[in-house]
DNA sequence: ATCGTACTTGTACAAACGTACAAGTTGAGC
DNA sequence: GCTCAACTTGTACGTTTGTACAAGTACGAT
């Protein structure tokens, strides 16, 4: 009743092939998503252990305690993001015009809901948890990086604030994007200061 | 061990003085607190009872389920920024320069990062719970329709989208606010379409 | 082949949880 | 004064929690 031992392999009871940096993975990536689902404050060793199909007991062996196994799923999802960023990068600097391929981007970013909770997730428990912090701001840092050689640092900084705030907004009122609005305010922001 | 009857009130273990409309309120507002420390994941009735000084039969008698308790808590939080936009209100309709008074109410604002943070607190809870999304649409609206008369509906959201990423990274980041920048980006913000 | 370390897994346990409830207390209406 | 509904409170119960751990298995080194 409790592993069901295929008819394969017949009649040892084993124990899974052996793959510890895969097992790694496998938690972070399931701590990752009980987060966009049940939020940081209810994520479980039992619901990340049920999540990625193993033992409780693999979830205290790899993360000793739950705190790191939360901060293994919030590193693990800003890494998945900072490689979405590349591309970012890529895109924007082939782009003819610069506040519609943002847009483009943020309306295809808003697509996938799961993955944006998870960065506010990240920011509520970064402000209040200070340990989170380093995580936080590598994240954050990420696009105004990306936008500051293009805009400069005050308006990439302005811009991203803008982003940050929409995507806010899309998110808790399950709204569209209203892309020619975007568009026209980041090119606002762009308007040289001097 | 239990209730230290005060030697004040000799002999009979009383039952504190009646006012039910006042248990209701201060139990909301300890569960604001809690939130505010712990993040609504991680509040409880018993952290919620023990910080409002009350039995933990108390919150279960005005608040029947935990989700119940937590709603009121975030309601209450909501109410006194509604409050608090009344405020703000006044005196940016009395203010010479809209920006530069947006900017002051900004950083009057972020000086008290408990309520900052149980406003974002709700917005997660919001995104992810659907039975929290009129709470948090009530706060979302709130500024937009104050700033929309003397700067038009879209750059009041525009406005607003800057504000909340402005604050939201100065939150995670623990960071002062730019105040001199976000006057500028303000500026351009407020800058007529047509 | 064997040995030891690294990994796997089921189970155990005390603490904390949401919720239910019985017994007691109060004060307004009669 | 008596009554009854509203309120108060301590305690209890079954679950779920984080973490510990013993017993077992696999695999590289020897």
């Amino acid at each position: 009743m409790t592993g069901a031992p295929s008819a394969r392999t017949p009649e040892r009871r084993t124990q899974r092939a052996r793959d510890p940096q895969a097992r790694r993975a496998a938690l972070a990536v399931a701590t990752m998503e009980v987060i966009a689902e049940a939020g940081v404050g209810r994520t479980t060793h039992r619901a990340v252990a049920a999540r990625a199909g193993l033992p409780l007991g693999a979830t205290t062996y790899y993360f000793p305690t739950l705190d790191d196994l939360i901060a293994a799923g919030l590193r693990h999802a800003t890494d998945q993001l900072r490689a979405d960023l590349d591309d970012w990068a890529q895109r924007l600097a082939a782009a003819p015009d610069l506040a519609a391929e943002l847009t483009e981007l943020t309306r295809e970013y808003l697509a996938d809901r799961r993955q944006v909770r998870i960065e506010y997730e990240l920011c509520v428990a970064a402000a209040r948890d200070a340990a989170l912090r380093p995580i936080a701001e590598t994240w954050m840092d990420g696009l105004p990086e990306i936008l500051a050689p293009a805009a400069g640092a005050d308006a990439a900084r302005d811009i991203c604030a803008l982003l940050d705030g929409i995507i806010l907004r899309a998110l808790v009122m399950e709204s569209e994007l209203d892309a020619p609005g975007l568009t026209a305010a980041i090119r606002r922001l762009l308007t040289n200061a001097g």
